[in-house]
DNA sequence: TAGATTGTTAATCGATTAACAATC
DNA sequence: TAGATTGTTAATCGATTAACAATC
């Protein structure tokens, strides 16, 4: 009875989006990532092509249980993930896939279009660059920037490298939010740096180095060696 | 005066190692990632250049306080690592930055030398295979394959792309105990599967999928976009 | 010595897991 | 109905933080 008070709480639009704001506010980086990989695997593995847009009857069902053992969690924890972010499953049945998709959509926003440059034109760089599945979390790599001469100019990813000197300009004319760092470790943090008083939002830095900014920018480091390490290391025992 | 003892056992060899192997057994992602930051930045910010070979005079020191201040860590957390593996700081002084990179290094294993294959030539895959920075923790990429005719022959990281058919050969009779995964989402798990059969002990997997793999083989993700995620979801509030 | 830093214990916090009634 | 699955509470576990005596 309670359960089925709170059912139709949720279904109520305006409380539902106060809901996942709160929930929102609150997600701290470990769930995110959980909900990221939840997205991933559902909408990879059980969900019709368009199905966010255009949903399908009969419904399509996922349950815990099937996501807990292909992501390797607990099931317990992706229910709770889930009824934290206001799905609700029908027993012995699941969740929706649709509707799973869509409100992990909705919460991380993924439909929120940002733009970043990246900050490198090395193979890293051009490799992000290039790749074109961040445009399915709503991240569109609009410039290429790199200080060696050999590289200005050159066609990264479909974009003319410029050269660094022209980074600060671009930033502040385009409102570029987000400055994506694949220089060498020597330069990461002057790169940061500049970026940041150019008026960047976040740093997402792939550079084998820690880089330091100011508490009003985000910062995310991609330690890529640091997964070797885990993984070397488990293999050396 | 315990402490002193504990000191003495410590630098008595045969019993430092077992007290090290102990604790690689029982090291967790966690905390390895930890020691592993710990590394980079105590050897790229403190450390004379060979001082692991020949320890300088007067010895370099680095604080508890220092490595949490740069890493965003607490303190005591670093000491309490530090002391897992066996480190003892000076007070008032600190950690001799030396022994601090000798011992992760050490524990981490290092110098032991790994091989690997990338199975892949697109960005990311020649990303990697140009790296040179992968050295550092034992791990080298030895050779590149990829499937499209137009990649096979091509030079990159200044080895010639492989066919995919010479995949499990080459593994076999080369034991290669790493296979990268830079291919797409769709081909990444039958690409994994044919390395597992050919024998490699560990996939680390960059392709936006998850892959399966048998209990016996180590399996790492590094999820770029969940990174991505994280982020945007941030920069979105 | 005085004061900064370590090493360690205890307290807190949060995350994970177990258990099980409610549900379909 | 029977049985699989959800939703939720309680218990466990581990990680983080606080506190402080010992140390140099």
């Amino acid at each position: 009875m309670a359960n089925r008070d709170r059912r139709l709480v949720l279904t109520s639009a305006p409380i539902r989006l106060a809901g996942r704001r709160r929930a929102a506010a609150r997600l701290q980086t470990r769930p995110l990532e959980r909900l990221m990989r939840y997205y991933q695997y559902v909408s990879e593995q059980h969900a019709p092509v368009d199905c966010e847009n255009t949903p399908r009857r009969p419904t399509l069902h996922v349950t815990s249980g099937q996501i807990a053992k292909a992501l390797d969690v607990d099931p317990t924890q992706v229910r709770k993930d889930f009824g934290a972010i206001g799905l609700v499953g029908l027993g012995r049945v699941g969740y929706d896939v649709c509707e799973v998709c869509r409100t992990i959509r909705a919460l991380l926003r993924f439909d929120n279009r940002y733009e970043a440059v990246v900050i490198g034109a090395g193979h890293l760089g051009g490799a992000l660059a290039a790749y074109g599945g961040f445009a399915t979390y709503g991240l569109r790599i609009v410039a290429v920037f790199d200080n060696d001469k050999r590289k200005i100019g050159a066609t990264v990813g479909g974009m003319v490298v410029k050269p660094i000197g022209l980074l600060g300009s671009y930033i502040g004319r385009h409102q570029i939010p987000v400055a994506i760092i694949t220089a060498p470790a020597g330069e990461a943090q002057r790169l940061a740096d500049r970026a940041v008083a150019a008026g960047v939002n976040a740093i997402w830095n792939f550079s084998p180095t820690q880089v330091a900014v100011p508490p009003r920018v985000l910062l995310r480091h991609e330690h890529i060696s640091l997964g070797l390490a885990v993984l070397a290391h488990r293999l050396k025992r």
